[in-house]
DNA sequence: CTGAAAGCGCTTACAG
DNA sequence: CTGAAAGCGCTTACAG
């Protein structure tokens, strides 16, 4: 079927070995013979069977990426994108897995990665399940900004706290005096920064906290009845694509953004920039918690776990201006 | 280092082939002697080499995904995701790569997945590149939505141009007359299906087609001041993130959507449904052609290659409607 | 500069 | 029901 070495040293009238030199430039091999040999492999179609190089050389080359388990954000893409792209050009191949729904389904998939994938980075682990169970397989593991307790593992960080916080502290400074977070439960970096701004912020400010199931478009609109309720004149969403979804929501009620609620988010997605108005936003800092993780990854596994963190970036847009009727602007800064 | 077969055969007495049948169950085993089979295996954290078992079996149960160059949009995602999912569905693991920017460097790519992925599935595909020249590696190759003119591979195509022709129809019936596209050139499918509809419409309707340089947010902004300037009553982008680059364009400029342009797009992103007006667009049948691309690629390539097209649909939304100032309403039909 | 041998860790096919 | 042998296709380490 598939061209093997040994076909084309025969080919060429050489040894099997002679004919792996010449193809690999792995040892000396006469001009004339090398010659010999590429044009039998080239006539023959050769291409060298990768699972017999990692058998023999106990390395394969491929990176697992395990991603979000319902994989839609443009968040998530952007950065298996550049993990690839940084992968590839460590000469490695990149093997994808969504988060399973369960723990077992995981260590089953990871197993499976056995000899295929010598490392897998995670872009997502849910809280609860058990981390140190990863041990008891043979890969190394590393975290990309899942907020992981356990310090058994290389993490590498977003400062989503001090994110949110200028993001908080921007709505703050525009005078917004009712200022809400929707978002999900488990967003420990995101609430902090939450709390720390407001805790800055002195008297005359309430706050609220709004509990959405999920992270997107529906769940940003559907917060919108609470958000009305609390009579928020200021929102951050732990995502921009909530963001948006209220967008539409606070449209179809007539509420104007910024005029009587402002509006910040978290990812910086295309779409926030191209909207009406465009989307204040926290933006990862993508390239170097990649960068960091291609490099983690391919070192060896021995020094101890580390956590790495890079700072978010606040980017001003015009969601977030000065309020149409601004209330109790005296007791504000 | 990593745990052996052999390691775990003789922790449990017997030889390597009764381990390997007890753990595999592949062939009858006593059921005590399995037992202390599977005892030592998990003592051990034993896990099968799969460069190993690929090699012997000569299957590696890997698949190949070649994405597009600048993997940024919600569509490549979303099938990414599912092809992910139905790969792992049937056993199989996926390895992905974004296009390279040369051919060259595409086929150096390809031969260093050989032995490692057995199918490859493209979700894009430069028209220019001699696509012929696969026949030269040993993988097998299938395509979605390239629109590839050769027949030399298994193609799975969108109907886009009947897609197309329902959504510019829609835009006539909504009593427009002038009717713009923007687009790439190569998009062979859409400018049919443009041209259709157009043939279909008879006398007093005006085009035209707006080339862009790419597919984004950005694009479609940059086509809005042509729009103007073609006086444009309607608008068809070829991807739903032109269009609500477009809405960005026409609020600033005081444009009304759908009052002086209606607009449409294609590719069903999340972010069309929560869009001012809402977007009518094109959707893919992804879950179709997904699960065909998968049969396709696990089933030996011994048959004839295929040509598989499957219709697009319809998404009406807001974003058409009733003008504003209809003009020439006496001439529509 | 070149070749014969051994082995990576499994599994297939055979013999007990 | 169990084991000894052979081999997948390459590469490492050695001998010429």
């Amino acid at each position: 079927m598939a061209t093997t070495l040994k076909m084309v040293a025969e080919k060429a009238g050489v040894s099997i070995r002679t004919a792996g030199r010449a193809l690999s430039g792995s040892g000396p091999v006469k001009a004339e013979v090398a010659r010999r040999v590429l044009a039998a492999a080239r006539e023959l179609h050769y291409v060298p069977n990768a699972a017999a190089r990692s058998l023999k050389q106990r390395a394969c080359r491929i990176v697992g990426v395990i991603s979000e388990a319902n994989l839609q954000n443009e968040c998530g893409l952007r950065r298996i994108s550049l993990l690839e792209g940084a992968l590839r050009e460590a000469g490695r191949h990149t093997l994808l897995g969504a988060l399973p729904e369960s723990f077992e389904e995981l260590m089953k998939l990871l197993r499976s990665w056995t000899g295929i994938a010598e490392s897998v980075i995670f872009l997502a682990w849910p809280s609860s399940w058990p981390v140190e169970k990863l041990h008891a397989l043979p890969q190394r593991f590393l975290f990309i900004d899942c907020e992981l307790e356990s310090a058994e593992f290389d993490r590498i960080e977003t400062d989503r706290t001090s994110g949110v916080a200028a993001a908080v502290t921007e709505l703050l400074r525009a005078g917004r005096r009712r200022i809400a977070r929707v978002g999900t439960d488990h967003a420990a970096g995101r609430r902090t920064g939450f709390e720390q701004a407001l805790a800055e912020a002195g008297d005359g400010v309430e706050s609220r906290f709004i509990s959405s199931s999920g992270l997107e478009f529906a769940d940003g609109f559907a917060a919108g009845r609470a958000l009305e309720e609390f009579r928020a004149d200021a929102v951050f969403f732990d995502t921009d694509r909530m963001a948006l979804g209220f967008y539409r929501y606070a449209s179809e009620k007539g509420i104007s953004i910024p005029g009587t609620v402002a509006v910040a988010g978290f990812d910086d997605d295309a779409a926030g920039a191209f909207a009406i108005p465009a989307l204040t936003t926290v933006a990862h800092p993508d390239t170097e918690t990649v960068r960091r993780a291609v490099e983690k990854a391919l070192s060896p596994a021995e020094s101890e776990p580390e956590l790495i963190v890079y700072p978010a970036r606040l980017v001003r847009r015009e969601s977030i201006g000065i309020p149409n009727n601004p209330h109790q602007q005296e007791t504000g800064k």
